[in-house]
DNA sequence: GATGAATGAGCGTTCATTCAT
DNA sequence: AATGAATGAACGCTCATTCAT
């Protein structure tokens, strides 16, 4: 990989990096590529030299942010290995709710994309959330399988979860900050509830 | 009432269910009135006729579908003044998830309240939410004091049903008729666990 | 003429009335059918019933607040017909300033009619202002025969005492009212000086 | 300044040359972006990248044309300072006669302030105005104090001399060459007269 | 590679005008 | 005679997209 090659990707990365904050926070409708490029102090134009248009950079953004969430939260399942079923499952609740707060308080209306994208980017978002369900539905069956936790049912226990956290930044965003960490803690112990 | 009031109620009425259906399938920003005025069939400009603008249109969507919703919960609790207390509950979430799905498939892109809607939209909002939730804090309540639930946080709880139960289009909605009911009842099912 | 004519004349007279009374608040452009209607309570759509249209109805306005405002100068003049030159000079200038401040404050905007309306409309009121006109054009030139006055140029002076008075509003509306009064005699006396 | 700098700042210029001209011949409700637009031979979209709305315009327009106009009479009255009073006086009248009939015929449009302009560009049009109006007012004060000018009322006086100039496009414009010239000539005489 | 400039389609909104009743 | 309803053209404005330099 040449050194021109790896500077382009560096570009691509900090042009897609700013993107994803900046449609986390406004969602997809509300973001303009003028917002992007100030943001990266450069002007609106160049973004094409990189991107097609509107809907790749959001593919992009939408990509990195899932795949960064997961590998966060893989990370902490990782780094959690020695703790209780229950534990692991609550810490990792707590830090959905914490990523989804405050850094992407908008990610719920990310992934509620229009209907009118190209299929295959579709097919990616939901290869995404697919994926970060994935962190989740382990440590669900593993557990039922171990015997520790009993669930009505993996995929609505775990819809249920879902749904609970994306919508938390609604909840949490406008309390005062010690009243939205025990908001956050609060939601995260009641999903807890469901795995018993 | 006059035939004239009446045929302009009606007219109104129309309105209000196709634009409920529009803001519902694209949210508010993607929603363009061009778009409501082609499914009613007439043009742009006669929906300011009727209505003052975009907020006020999306404001009566919402609303009708809110207290609509609203009075079908309270009319059912009120019918089950014998049942039980988990009964009762399952029933209402039961209930909910069922309107939801089958009825309003869009209601979370409406009550998704963007930062930019107006101001005044989403305190409307936020009063429509109070009332629904109303419906099921009651009971929640209710079955606390009386020592028959028991739960880590009202708020959170109530937060994690109304955010699993708006979100249930989402997951049943491409489901076949048979799954997308066992998947209802699922999710009734599993919700319940949280009040006990 | 028929009962029912005489309805219709009077019918016409209030439309027209109205019209003028807004025309002369707001000009032509910002001037609407709507309000028209409203302040006469009938619908916008009734005017069309009299009238082709809104220039023709601006038309009719001119007229008439034309012919109105030219009628009370003609009347003061005739009771004045015992005072000396320069007081009936005086009284007539400080009439059409409070006419113009107090009841037409857009007349200077409305008489600038749109370049676009037809020739025919714009020579009525060429012709509507040349009979204004006259009213002060008789004085001037009277005192001048008789020795009275001196003017450089009838027309230039005739010119600065229109525009003037044509724009009195601009200056006297915002103005309390006894520094509006006060400011409406000044104006009068410093326009008397051009006649000597 | 760059290259970039200065061709960007002749755009501008030019824009606002044609502006001021639009508004002047329409005033500011009648005129369009669409028609600055097109005399520019751009879209109206591109206006935007300029200015960023219609006021905006219309005060870069106002101002343009406002200052200009002021600079010339200053520095025409700094010429004539060894000139007698009422020589300088009729000078300064003659000139801005002459600069409003030839060069902003339509100035009065401008200067005409609707109710309906935007409260900032209202302020700003008075200030304007207020600077314009000194290059006048010191003459007539420094006259006054000197023993040589005797006015009924300074505001007054200047108020009639403003609004005599501002409306003399009106009456010369569609004068021959010759006449028109004697018309100015007769306008700044007859205004010299309320100094007397 | 990046910029400044321009475009054009589309949006929410206004309003004169038309017309069946 | 008058109304309620609807239309459609036009407006100010936004923004994704294009492109010569």
């Amino acid at each position: 990989m040449s050194r021109v090659q790896r500077k382009r990707d560096e570009r691509v990365r900090r042009i897609v990096a700013v993107a994803a904050e900046v449609f986390g926070e406004r969602g997809y409708e509300a973001t303009t590529l003028e917002e992007v490029a100030e943001r990266l102090d450069v002007t609106k134009g160049s973004l094409y030299y990189y991107f097609a248009g509107k809907d790749e950079l959001a593919t992009a953004a939408i990509e990195t942010l899932g795949t960064d969430w997961t590998e966060r939260l893989e990370a902490l399942a990782g780094s959690l290995a020695e703790a209780s079923r229950p534990e692991r499952l609550r810490a990792l609740l707590r830090a959905h709710i914490a990523i989804a707060v405050q850094e992407y308080p908008a990610a719920l209306r990310l992934f509620l994309v229009p209907d009118s994208w190209p299929a295959a980017l579709r097919d990616r978002i939901r290869e995404l959330r697919r994926r970060h369900d994935l962190v989740f539905r382990r440590e669900i069956t593993a557990g039922v399988d171990a015997g520790e936790f009993s669930v009505v049912s993996v995929d609505a226990t775990l819809q249920a979860m879902h749904a609970t956290m994306s919508q938390a930044p609604l909840w949490c965003s406008h309390l005062a900050p010690e009243a939205r960490d025990r908001a956050m803690d609060d939601l995260a112990e009641v999903l807890s509830k469901l795995s018993r």
